[in-house]
DNA sequence: AAACGGATCAACCGCGAAATT
DNA sequence: CAATTTCGCGGTTGATCCGTT
């Protein structure tokens, strides 16, 4: 026996609201206010519709404040920067975004800033440029809103500084026992190479709940480079060896990032590094081990972005 | 002008979480 | 505390639009 439905299907319409229908939910919603029970809503404001339904329609398109139509270049950047590191929570991004809703976004991504990105990141001449990629994205001047959740609040903060700069996407969970939870998005369907470095944890851990961390930016004082391998690829993944390997490259207290090069044809990675300090505990309940610094890339298409567990 | 196919976006669905009984 | 109800979210669908052949 399956979920008892919400409310009786055959008595209710259904398909795109009437004019008629939103005037009558927006007279009532303005009057008394949704009296915090939607499904009781809709009988009282004289419709016949789904509660779940006059939900919907007043969040995404009657209440006030809504705005619909183009997106501009700054919410284009808050939002790739936000999926970038928080996935497609799109509730988080819309609150963001005044005005916007999560399914506007959502769609709005689907549809077309996905493929928006990956034109960019297709462009050669846009290539070479994100070798300095904030005199392409000047810095943002985005503010956060407030956030709730502690799950991702740690992970957005700061103002991020510009679109498709690689320490952006940087995320790590310094939650050993996530570790085989990885859940990352990707963009394309040619997904190809994957790329994970351990890096060690930082010597102060300020994470509200112990789980979320930003890899923190820093200037670099030495840049190694190596190409793309095929460890990690998304057939018969094997990151513990791409960590022994990296581990091989970087040593313990090396503290990394990742930036693109595109020379003759060849797409490399550069991996930043700096020596950090670093111990086995650091007092705040986060541990060294099992750090993971993550990064993967559409070789193919030249295409990257950053992702998410947890 | 008609047919086709891709793009768009409002709306639906089902699930887990939160609130209520 | 368990059962039930409701909410909120993210994935998906399908009607419509629009450009191309």
């Amino acid at each position: 026996m399956g979920r008892a439905p919400c409310c009786d299907k055959n008595n209710v319409k259904r398909g795109p609201w009437s004019p008629e229908e939103d005037a009558k939910l927006k007279e009532f919603i303005e009057k008394y206010g949704t009296g915090g029970n939607w499904i009781a809503l809709p009988q009282k404001a004289g419709l016949k519709r789904c509660g779940k339904s006059c939900r919907l329609r007043w969040l995404n398109y009657l209440r006030p404040n809504i705005k619909h139509g183009d997106f501009s270049d700054e919410e284009d950047r808050i939002i790739c920067s936000l999926y970038a590191n928080i996935g497609s929570r799109w509730s988080i991004i819309a609150s963001q975004l005044p005005g916007r809703t999560d399914n506007d976004i959502k769609n709005y991504w689907n549809t077309k800033l996905k493929k928006k990105l990956m034109g960019f990141m297709h462009s050669s001449s846009n290539y070479q440029r994100m070798k300095s990629p904030n005199l392409f994205f000047p810095p943002t001047t985005f503010q956060p809103q407030a956030i709730n959740s502690s799950l991702v609040r740690d992970s957005y903060l700061e103002p991020i500084p510009s679109l498709l700069h690689p320490n952006n996407f940087i995320m790590y969970n310094n939650s050993s026992s996530n570790n085989n939870n990885m859940n990352f998005d990707q963009l394309g369907t040619n997904f190809q190479e994957s790329l994970m470095i351990n890096i060690p944890m930082q010597a102060s851990c300020s994470s509200s709940d112990g789980s979320w961390n930003q890899i923190p930016r820093s200037t670099f004082e030495e840049t190694q480079k190596f190409t793309l391998d095929n460890y990690g690829n998304n057939e018969g993944t094997n990151w513990a060896d791409h960590d022994q390997k990296l581990n091989g490259y970087f040593g313990n207290n090396i503290q990394s990032s990742l930036q693109f090069q595109y020379d003759n044809n060849i797409e490399q990675v550069v991996i930043n590094k700096e020596m950090i300090s670093s111990s086995s505990s650091n007092g705040n309940g986060c541990n060294n081990n099992n750090m993971s610094l993550f990064n993967y890339f559409n070789y193919e298409s030249k295409t990257s972005i950053g992702g998410y567990w947890g």
